[in-house]
DNA sequence: TCTGGGGTCCTAGGACCC
DNA sequence: TCTGGGGTCCTAGGACCC
């Protein structure tokens, strides 16, 4: 079977005795993509259960097939799945995102070669990403899906999920029966015609349809709206009325078959950028604490300056070590201040000083905290910076040393460079005790061939 | 005596996603 | 003992303005 870009674009010329559609979308999607990844350079591991714990070694966040079929569930703290980790000889793994990060890079760059445009890719997170398709048929549709999953396979050995459909939600309901029977699909989904949406959604529970969560999975089920199809059938006045408004119209539109969330445009940049985290052990000096705000600041930094933005409001937290066990884990009592900057910066050194000096702030002698976090927003385009003649010249050397210090740390993956104000012990540090190595980006831990 | 009909901006909170 | 770290979008309500 030939599948290439070339030929399918040729048959969709050919072939107009079948309906050619426009429009169609593929969302490509990494397969237990950490472990994937952690298993690339393990071959030992092939066929083997492996899980991916979350920073600190919390929760597990991904986990192989063979993982799952030993009953360890998805997102849950690693102490509650010690048991059947052990029983079972699964291979667990600290987070190492150095890794996945790179391993993500090479997916995208796959998939914008075979679009043949930056802009036909929009990668939606580390493991998955939506492909607009040229106009072909519901039969080419299927060989495209499986072309794009052999090419990424082939140049990055990272295996994928692709379903294809008119619109992101459709894409995604395919791709959730893709994965789930990945023998009988090849990996592959397509739902193009009416007959293939119906039978798919009639198959599928509305708790596994991309934008109905919890809440609103609980109350369709409990209206008696169990599948996607029966969902997919009901009005836009019962959507807006049910569902939280002009969003759960679009999940119903999108059913339909009708593009109600747009691809993004990959220029367009954020509103907001936070860098936060969990200590690895309580802390209750000051100084640790700042310490642990400089270094989350120039992560932040170093995210905005990635997408060329300055900064103009930073805002800090700290969160309490809670005494009472009983309070809900996830609305502690988190204090935040904020401070509005004269001009929008992000220059790291410009950004730590005020983040620092907003810890005074917040923290109170004698209590421990948990967590902390640096939140960067009022963001503007950094060429409004750049372009500014009246800025003293200082501000353009700082910004000059801030791009070189980008690109040491991105070519050597590590914080080899820091500001004096991170320091040097950090007892706040995280646990990360079943960290790979950096294969792809570190000569030191490169896979060795024997 | 009596209390319009807009508009904007901001914040908090809820829901969702990975 | 032990529970990630990001994000987005939407709505409601209050403050303020004319």
């Amino acid at each position: 079977m030939a599948s290439t870009v070339e030929s399918i674009q040729q048959q969709a010329v050919v072939a107009d005795a079948d309906l050619v559609y426009t429009g169609l979308k593929a969302i490509v999607d990494c397969n237990s993509f950490y472990c994937s990844c952690e298993r690339l350079f393990k071959p030992a591991l092939k066929n083997k259960p492996v899980v991916v714990l979350s920073n600190n070694d919390g929760c597990i966040v991904s986990r192989s097939d063979e993982a799952t079929q030993c009953g360890i569930q998805m997102a849950i703290p690693y102490f509650m799945a010690r048991q059947i980790i052990e029983t079972h000889d699964v291979a667990v793994f600290s987070s190492n995102y150095t890794l996945y990060g790179d391993l993500s890079w090479r997916v995208m760059e796959t998939l914008r070669m075979i679009a043949g445009a930056r802009e036909k890719v929009e990668v939606y997170s580390v493991d998955e990403a939506f492909v607009m398709l040229p106009a072909m048929t519901a039969l080419q549709a299927e060989a495209y899906a499986l072309y794009i999953r052999q090419t990424v396979e082939q140049w990055t050995g990272i295996s994928v999920s692709v379903g294809v459909a008119a619109t992101k939600t459709l894409a995604k309901a395919a791709n959730y029966l893709a994965k789930k029977n990945k023998s009988g699909t090849r990996c592959v989904a397509v739902l193009v015609t009416p007959e293939q949406q119906r039978i798919a959604l009639q198959s599928i529970r509305v708790n596994n349809i991309w934008g109905v969560g919890r809440a609103y999975a609980n109350k369709l089920i409990n209206m008696g709206i169990t599948s996607a199809w029966e969902l997919r059938n009901m009005s836009d006045q019962w959507a807006h009325a049910q569902l939280g408004g002009v969003t759960g119209v679009r999940v119903v539109h999108e059913l339909r078959g009708e593009p109600s969330i747009e691809m993004k445009d990959p220029l367009k940049t954020k509103k907001m950028i936070a860098s936060t985290r969990m200590f690895g052990s309580p802390v209750n000096d000051i100084l640790s604490i700042q310490e642990a705000i400089a270094t989350y600041t120039s992560l932040a930094a170093r995210k905005l300056r990635r997408q060329y933005c300055a900064a103009r409001t930073i805002s800090i937290f700290i969160v309490p070590k809670e005494e009472d066990h009983s309070v809900d884990f996830h609305h502690g009592p988190i204090k935040s201040t904020y401070t509005t900057l004269a001009s929008a910066t992000s220059a790291t050194n410009e950004l730590i000083k005020p983040a620092v000096e907003l810890v005074e702030r917040l923290y109170e002698p004698g209590r421990f905290y948990k967590k902390a976090g640096v939140m960067l927003s009022e963001l503007v385009p950094d060429t409004s910076i750049q372009g500014n003649l009246f800025e003293p010249e200082s501000k353009n050397k700082s910004r000059f040393l801030m791009d070189m210090m980008d690109n040491i740390n991105f070519s050597m993956r590590s914080d080899i460079l820091k500001f004096a104000a991170s320091g040097t012990h950090r007892n706040w540090k995280m646990r990360q005790e079943k960290r790979s190595l950096r294969h792809t980006t570190r000569w030191e831990e490169m896979f060795e061939v024997r």
